[in-house]
DNA sequence: TTCTGGCATGGAAACGATACCACACAAGAC
DNA sequence: GTCTTGTGTGGTATCGTTTCCATGCCAGAA
């Protein structure tokens, strides 16, 4: 086999152009003053040896790596993969690329993904906190010299700039519309309660039914198919079954609404449902869901921004504006569709 | 506001725990060779003062980045975060990070992120080339140092290992399942006909209904919901309306679905319902929809086994067996459900 | 005693880029 | 004529690691 070409370095440019190194350098960062021959010159042999500068040594000797860590608990998840999306996009208008790391909500694999970009050295940081509470968490984030950005869940008790939903306002939206439609027995369904996410949600729900004054029946053992049958199923049979579902998150509305499917109970004559957080293909099936609809590609771009934004006035004087954390609360929206008992007008 | 304390370096270390620079050396990388008392008051040292490694210099000193990149068209899309949810847990099971970039299949783009991720030095790429027959991108990727692995579509006549889909093989199963319920005219449904993937697939349609001696239908103009509304409505009002489609991708498979739906067009009974590469809701939608599935998971996780098998081997003599590229080609299976006219049994 | 060899350790030269400083030279101001 | 000013250029220290080589020391072999 041939041998691949190593990289060329400064030095090889510089020697292959007969100029110093300065120049080169000078050359490769926009070619100021350079006299326009020697220009063209360097710029020539630059293309002919294929020379591509070395971030590592730009990053030693100062510079920023040109890198944010984005840290996340899935990437299959349409919510964070939208997220994802979104923040590489603006890490790419910055020139900066994106390492990519998941925890699966493991605060272990949390700590040593954080442990690797930091080795890394990434100009910032972009985190969706595994453990909003999380003690060691919140002191590592504030003793490294690297600005951090969370996603979706802040990190509380901390300086630390945020941008999240206003979920516990969007679960009282969603249950007060049940509740509006003539709901009186409305379950909370979920399968989580450690997420701050999942906990706002199901203290708007709370705060909505009381203060409608009706009970709240709340059932967090929807884990996957299997448990929201058998959640359901209990629930139908018990001495006072439920009128109407609220679910917390996606997976959730999902698994419910196959259950209540499979069970041939119709949606919404015998029973409502209503999801926090929209899916593809939400209005596809029948009948469509109604959902609390998050600014899902919101959340990762105004992060990405308000990270960059630190970045670039980390460098200058920091504005005494910027000098106090964001903490960015986005507003939800209802999407009504026909689960919830509406009767949209098919678009 | 306190001044954050910037990252202590490995001579700050030695300084404190008086010791050289060399001894803090071993002790960071498994503390071979050193006294055990020494060892110890090293690392309480490196405990007290939080020292990190600086990967940027590491680096430059000859070691590896640590560090793979990624090239994909889009993360929003499911089988492409798979793929990369799979390749990233393998990558940390290395040691690695990944560089994540997407390309939303643009050439133009693509060869920006190659750029990037170049300067970076990423110690190998996987990527999912746009155009599989770029001269330019076959060029660059023969001429630069890196290993690469193609994903999800070869590069065209080169030495580029690669794993992907037997996607013709898929097309011919799922044309021919359908052929087997006595289907006569099946049009085949793409919105693409540039892509290597969906290529392969109509290749395989083709292959399929010329075995059969069945006239092809081909309609490539669905994008949307639109266009599909737009396609099927012109071929069911034609002289000879299609009794089954094959859809050659997840989007076109939902649209035309979304459709047959709104257009209250019975599935499978006035016209079946295939289609190309599985989705989450496909199995809950009223009917479920068979599809031929690809192992997502799988070409993600191959991909970078291969990738990391390639970083290994570079290092030390390169055995002679794995010299050759290696072509992986997995395959397809199909998933029987309603839409085609089967009648699987309710799991 | 002197030599050999293994251990524990440190000095200093890289790695590839940047940037401070210096210098040479030309053109105009006085 | 000297003094400034500006332009084009290069030498070299520096960033934080690793690694080659050298050193001092002690145990056991000769």
């Amino acid at each position: 086999m041939k041998k691949k070409t190593l990289h060329p370095t400064l030095s090889h440019v510089a020697r292959e152009a007969g100029v110093g190194t300065t120049t080169v350098s000078r050359v490769i960062n926009g070619g100021h003053r350079v006299n326009p021959e020697t220009l063209a010159r360097v710029r020539r042999v630059i293309e002919r040896l294929g020379y591509m500068p070395n971030q590592a040594a730009r990053t030693l000797k100062g510079h920023r790596t040109k890198t944010i860590g984005l840290v996340i608990p899935s990437i299959a998840d349409p919510f964070f993969s939208s997220c994802a999306e979104a923040a590489q996009a603006i890490a790419r208008a910055n020139d900066s690329l994106v390492m990519l790391t998941v925890t699966s909500n493991d605060p272990r694999t949390e700590m040593e993904n954080l442990d690797l970009l930091i080795r890394h050295r990434t100009d910032g940081l972009l985190i969706v906190p595994a453990n909003s509470q999380s003690q060691i968490l919140r002191d590592l984030l504030e003793r490294v010299a690297v600005p951090v950005v969370a996603i979706d869940r802040p990190v509380s008790d901390s300086s630390i700039a945020s941008v999240v939903c206003d979920n516990f306002k969007g679960a009282i939206t969603g249950t007060q519309h049940l509740i509006d439609h003539g709901y009186k027995r409305i379950v909370c369904l979920t399968g989580e309660s450690t997420l701050y996410t999942i906990r706002e949600r199901m203290r708007g729900y709370r705060k909505a039914m009381e203060q409608a004054k009706l009970n709240c029946i709340i059932d967090s053992s929807v884990k996957d198919y299997k448990s929201a049958e058998y959640a359901i199923k209990s629930l139908l049979d018990g001495p006072s079954p439920p009128d109407a579902i609220f679910a917390t998150k996606n997976s959730t509305t999902i698994h419910a609404f196959e259950v209540l499917q499979r069970l041939n109970i119709p949606v919404p004559q015998s029973i409502a449902l209503l999801g926090f957080d929209d899916f593809e293909l939400a209005s596809t099936v029948r009948p469509p869901i109604s959902v609390i609809q998050q600014p899902v590609e919101e959340i990762g771009r105004r992060a990405a921004e308000i990270l960059f934004d630190q970045l670039l006035d980390e460098r200058g004087a920091a504005s005494p504006a910027s000098r106090h954390p964001v903490q960015v609360k986005l507003q939800t929206r209802l999407i009504q569709r026909a689960s919830c008992g509406c009767t949209p007008p098919t678009p």
